[in-house]
DNA sequence: TATGGTTGTAATTAAAATGGTTACAGGTAA
DNA sequence: TTACCTGTAACCATTTTAATTACAACCATA
């Protein structure tokens, strides 16, 4: 199990419009970058324009950030992308015997350790912005550059 | 996407193993209670024994409780039931062009990053004992009754 | 030592999720 | 009109997941 990776494609596709802002971001350019289907990225382009994050449109080519760098946390990708609905990062076992005093409450029980523990993940990456992440890749070409 | 819900079961049977503790759990006693086949429980309870969760042997029916209630956390039971692999909660898209400033970057730039969320919803986790979700039921079923 | 019941596990199946792909309608601009 | 783009539906292949079947190995006891 692990989270789909639109989220990871989702940050790879706006910190890589951020880079080419002087240019024309085309599904099929940023599809060269990311190495996949210019498909693929139009759908994921097309729920980051649902959610804000980017300005697009029918005809025109070409993607643009629709938001300041630094107001777009991981965490709008997160959303916007929607790997994990609400609360369903964890997969509760249904069908437990009613009967049973453990299987009549254990999912209540669990299920608000779990929406805190998604909680706190979410927190972590609402922390972080496509700034930083811009900031962090100057960083590392500067230091294979040194070397 | 999700977690896999062997880590809500792993929760069930220990705390199901606590409640029954006078009486044999066998696999088919948890199954039941669980709604689901013996044989997923056997192996589920197989995890969990190498761990050291839980005291089983083969031909001997009935699991037992390897450590006290308070000792075992939610995490040593998602750890046990290995839904993730360390730091592979999240899925980063693999084959980015190595070409692109951002494509050769953007994976080292976001590893870092999704670890230290995952690590924050694990330690969520590693805060809560089976012995609290125990006690939890226990005052659900209470104010159940006085309903 | 036979018997009934249990754990451990390999193999298989069915269903769901995922990423990827193709195809094409509809839009834009030159 | 032409060339190129976005938006999307439909489809496919692969992987993952839970569930199931089947059976070997094991144990306690009559």
């Amino acid at each position: 199990m692990s989270i789909s990776s639109r989220f990871a494609v989702g940050v790879h596709i706006l910190t890589l419009i951020e880079f080419n802002k002087e240019g024309v971001s085309s599904s099929e350019y940023i599809a060269a970058s990311v190495n996949t289907n210019p498909a693929l990225i139009r759908k994921i382009v097309g729920m980051l324009k649902k959610a804000k994050l980017v300005e697009v449109h029918p005809g025109i080519a070409g993607a643009k950030l629709a938001k300041n760098l630094s107001e777009i946390t991981l965490l709008d990708v997160y959303k916007a992308v929607d790997v994990v609905q609400d609360n369903e990062l964890f997969n509760i076992h249904e069908n437990s015997n009613p009967q049973c005093l453990v299987g009549r409450n254990i999912q209540d029980a669990i299920a608000p350790i779990l929406a805190t523990a998604q909680l706190a993940l979410e927190k972590v990456l609402s922390g972080v912005t496509i700034e930083d992440i811009v900031q962090d890749i100057i960083n590392k070409e500067e230091q294979n550059r040194e070397r």
